[in-house]
DNA sequence: CGTTGAATGCAACATTGTATCATTTTGACG
DNA sequence: CGTCAAAATGATACAATGTTGCATTCAACG
């Protein structure tokens, strides 16, 4: 009987792919990557959208079959959010996996009012341009936040 | 006795023309500017900085003498947010006075974490990059957020 | 005036996020 | 191995933020 690795085995392909890169990510710096946490960014990358903090817990007690309390929930995901493999979308106060954990960059997240989904871009020129603006005042950088919200293509098609 | 605009007349000169120049914009488009409208954006142009909805209750509630009910608070400054006389930080889980009323624009956010301070300004590149985007998407864009967290200038003199 | 829609008041409640401390797990080291 | 310290998790309670629904008041307009 072959052997499968426990954690990707119900997924599809660039969801495996996704969440292996995520946790290798985690483990080359070092970072300990615990079955909660991996279970938490499991179910981030299952939801494909951005999900809250507490409909996450809900969609976990069902898989892991246990209580799971919201302190529990929230240092999870603050470490996911620090390793750079999830991110916060500030305008939904939602959480959803990120696809580019390696490079330290500003994600530009489009999300649609009508279906929930969250499109991850990368605008380094965008990225450029708020540094400069920064920089030109002393601003020192820790973390920025770029959202717009809106409607889909898909969800524009059906209005 | 001298008859002085009741609105602005303990306010220095920035900050009342900034509140009149937004007042006049509301009135321009036809919206009311009540009384409460009024003493809520007067409250957070005197705050100087980003200040969230319920120590804004707490300072209204002393300056007017009497209770404010929260859906009073957020009404008013959704009101406020839509006219683009005020802003959210959504990072912060707070509102700010916005000193750009008349053209429709997409501020940017630069909020201190030592000092509260928030500075807004503009970068009409980065709209337009970012319309951009959306654009090849076939993403129709509603609404912006552009915020920068990290350390002003004055407070990093002091680490 | 009277009527109508907008604005506000009010109570209760829902959602989101934290503080604190006890307990367990992990990893390093002798 | 055994032990010890640090990290991670569990558990309870609570704080902060935001909303729903409905009653009441206000203001514009004929």
């Amino acid at each position: 009987m072959p052997r499968r690795k426990q954690t990707s085995s119900d997924l599809d392909a660039a969801t495996r792919q996704g969440l292996d890169a995520a946790i290798a990510t985690c483990r080359l710096r070092g970072a300990q990557v615990t079955p909660l946490r991996e279970a938490v960014l499991k179910a981030l990358w299952l939801a494909e959208r951005p999900i809250g903090a507490y409909d996450l817990r809900a969609l976990l007690e069902e898989t892991l079959g246990r209580r799971l309390a919201a302190p529990s929930i929230y240092r999870t995901l603050d470490f996911l959010c620090a390793q750079g493999v999830a991110a916060r979308i500030e305008s939904r106060n939602a959480y959803v996996a990120c696809g580019h954990p390696d490079h330290d960059h500003a994600c530009v997240f489009l999300v649609c009012e009508a279906c929930g989904d969250a499109t991850e871009i990368e605008n380094p020129k965008v990225e450029k341009l708020m540094s400069e603006d920064a920089k030109r005042l002393g601003f020192t950088v820790k973390h920025r936040v770029v959202e717009m919200s809106g409607l889909c293509a898909p969800c524009q098609q059906l209005s």
